[in-house]
DNA sequence: TCACAATAGTAAGCAATACTTACTATATAG
DNA sequence: CTATATAGTAAGTATTGCTTACTATTGTGA
């Protein structure tokens, strides 16, 4: 029979959830810290899911809130807050006049363009700790977890 | 020189940050669920960073807080939570009467059984999805990049 | 054409998590 | 014995994402 020490132990080794989430602060925490220190303090890490997912010719709201797999009233605020900080511009979308298109400005674009460098040396970096293989393991094993509950959210009530 | 189009798929490709939080909100999600079902309504995500770091003699809130790299007060939170709900119990520390000793009950031992359940459970769905060997290599990663990051949490200000 | 359902987006409020500053009480070190 | 450090609490803030409920517009089917 399992000890309560042998117990705790299992469950800190196994908690993925908990290390996943743990790193996730981390990784917020240490982007906006840079972004704020290199020009751009109004975005945060959860702007990303907005701004990534922006069609060249502009995308609407609710498109994008599916795109980042949050509701779009969440996704309304982000939308309003990179607007007013004048990342992204919102213009009507002319075949519905309910929709709104929403666009990078050129501040949005210097700030794309900026974050994949960031990307890219935060890469850079994680590849000097565990080597270039385990990192592209990791990221594909991620993005394989990702996709599979992703295609059983639904069932899952979730 | 990049594209719009170019740049945002680089970065969707490379923020690891987003998937990792979007992972993070699906496991809690699914744990939580999974424990209301099955008989533990009051444990919430965040409490098991304070189980799985109990030491079976009792540990202070302080110690606790440090091992979860939380602040006490955050920490003093889910102590309060945890034993209002009955999962842990708090008892003077003899030895210094400032500090207080948190325990597990019975049924927080129960829980933490239990749970040692569910974590094998997950895993064992995650490993029919990617592969033992890529989960391994996923975790060990995870595990490195994280003591990476908290021997440099100082460093960095965060 | 007209009524009804679906969709785009907004409004307001709730809950969880973790932070900060400020405090009390006790302990320890010089 | 005073000054500093520590254990823990209190109160307030920010962020993120949710829910329910709403308006306005669009599309559909009788």
């Amino acid at each position: 029979m399992n000890t309560q020490l042998q117990l705790a132990d299992q469950v800190q080794q196994k908690n993925i959830a908990g290390h996943i989430h743990r790193f996730s602060r981390f990784l917020s925490g240490l982007s906006e810290h840079r972004w704020a220190a290199d020009g751009y303090p109004e975005v945060r890490s959860g702007h990303v899911q907005l701004l990534s997912n922006l069609d060249p010719a502009g995308t609407r709201s609710t498109v994008l809130a599916q795109r980042a797999h949050i509701t779009k009233q969440t996704m309304g605020r982000l939308v309003k807050e990179l607007a007013e900080s004048g990342y992204v511009s919102i213009s009507p979308d002319k075949t519905d006049n309910r929709a709104q298109q929403v666009q990078l400005t050129d501040r949005g674009r210097a700030f794309l363009a900026y974050l994949a460098t960031t990307l890219s040396d935060l890469e850079r970096v994680f590849t000097q700790v565990v080597g270039a293989d385990k990192l592209a393991d990791f990221t594909a094993t991620l993005q394989a977890l990702l996709a599979f509950v992703d295609a059983r959210r639904q069932q899952l009530g979730l």
